[in-house]
Order: C-alpha cells, then structure tokens, then sequence
DNA sequence: ATAGGTGCAAAATATTTGCTAGGGC
DNA sequence: GCCCTAGCAAATATTTTGCACCTAT
C-alpha cells in the first residue's frame, strides 16, 4: 500500500491528540508542515482512513465530519455550546443519566451501528 | 404557535411510516397533497421540529440528514448496501454481538448524545 | 516503469437564507 | 392588522471529482 507523507501526516495529527477533528482543522494543523498539502488530499485520505476502518468518521447534524482514531465502540457527548466532543465510557449502561449526575444537560442522542442486513448479505 | 398545513403534513409523513426519511424523500410524498410546497419549506420544518424536540434528527456519513419521530434513546442500524435504517432495542446493552447472530454483519457503529456541558453552563 | 496519489480547479450535493407575498390568529 | 411562515431563487457550506503531473515501489 502506498505511504504517502500526506497520509502519514493526517493520521499522526489524528492519533496525537483527542479533539475530533474535522477535515478542515486536519488541513490547517497539516500546513504547518506541508503547506502546499491540499484540501482535498485531506478529504480523499480521511474517507479511505474511515472506509479502511483505521478511523471513525462521525456525523453530526449541523456539522462538517468529525474524525476519531480510536475506532473501538464507545459513545460521544457534543456540548451544543462550545462544540467539543467528549469521550464517554462505553461500559456505562445509562450513560444519560450519568450524565446528568455530573453535570452534563442532556438534550437528545443518537446511537448508530453500521454494516449490511442480512438480506443484504444472501443477495 | 403557528400550525400550518405545512408543518401538518411533515409530521403526519414521519409520524405515519418507520422509513427514517430524508427532507427530500419527506418532500417528494408532500407535493401528492400539497403541490406547490417547497423544499425550503420542508428543511425549514424539519428543522425547527428537530429543535423544539419533536424529531430527532439523525446524521451520517456519506448521506443527507435522515429525520425519526421517535425522540425515545434508542439504536439504529444502517444498511451499506441498501441503505435501510432499522430501528433497534435499546434494552439490548450487547447490541453488536445480538446483531451478529441475527445476521447483520456490523462493520462500525457511533453513538452520541447531544446537550451542553458543565464548563458551559456555569458560564 | 508503472500504478496509484497529489494538487488545483471545477463540480456536485445538501442545506440555508433574503425577500416578497400570503395565511393564521 | 400584525406577525410568522411559505415559496422562490440565490447563496453558502461541505465534500467529491477530473485531469495533468509527480512519487513510491
């Protein structure tokens, strides 16, 4: 497989740190290094990351992509006022109402696996 | 509050069917009764009845925005291959592995819960 | 050498917004 | 009548794609 540096780049900005971000913050932190590195470099890396299932893509509404390299099942809290993305502990059953208890206000939620249904699979 | 006919028969098309539709697919079944309604129209709706909580509003990678009645926690399942959202249990804590032997074939999953945080509401 | 990736610009997609006219209370 | 909403068109935002050139293997 080929190993670009722009490649190479997107993924270490990723792993360095816990922010989620989306491709636009990737591009700017990346031009520090690269800068003639281009955007769409940047897009076309991040979905085949995501679609080779070293990183998450997440989807919120209202929002550009946001990308997480730690592809392991666990749940998000986005704060609707500051926009940061917090990592919860999978292991909780009522996240919600942990939540609460720790000063979270919750407002809605979402919960999503992705895959192929089984009728999907026999065709 | 104002009660279109609008705004009637956004929430009859979601509430009638479990089909998860996009604003486009919500559009296409209203032109049957209301003609000359606009797309605009319908994003505006949807929109608004996402933020006064009587729809959620659900995003994911690679696909407009889908809208779900149930404002309830609960999981769903996409389909790759046909697109397909099912709605699941949210009594299930195991839900991949039940997945599995049901023969969905699980290639990622994201969960999110939406509000705001602590640091943010003390300000 | 060659397959596959990059950069740039343009296109495609999804969604929002400004404005005028019309409907609900 | 007044205010909010609809309709239309144009704008915006995000992401993808075509193509010529470059680079890793």
């Amino acid at each position: 497989m080929y190993r670009t540096k722009q490649r190479h780049a997107i993924l270490a900005v990723l792993s360095g740190n816990s922010s989620h971000p989306t491709a636009e913050q990737v591009y700017c932190r990346i031009r520090r290094q690269i800068p003639h590195i281009s955007l769409a470099t940047v897009y076309r890396n991040l979905k085949r990351l995501a679609e080779e299932g070293l990183i998450l893509e997440l989807s919120f509404p209202d929002e550009p992509n946001h990308y997480d390299p730690c592809t392991e099942l666990h749940y998000h809290f986005r704060c609707d006022l500051c926009g940061w993305i917090y990592d919860l502990e999978s292991s909780q059953v009522q996240i919600a109402h942990r939540l609460s208890s720790q000063g979270f206000s919750v407002r809605g939620q979402q919960a999503v696996f992705y895959g192929a249904c089984a009728s999907c699979q026999t065709k």
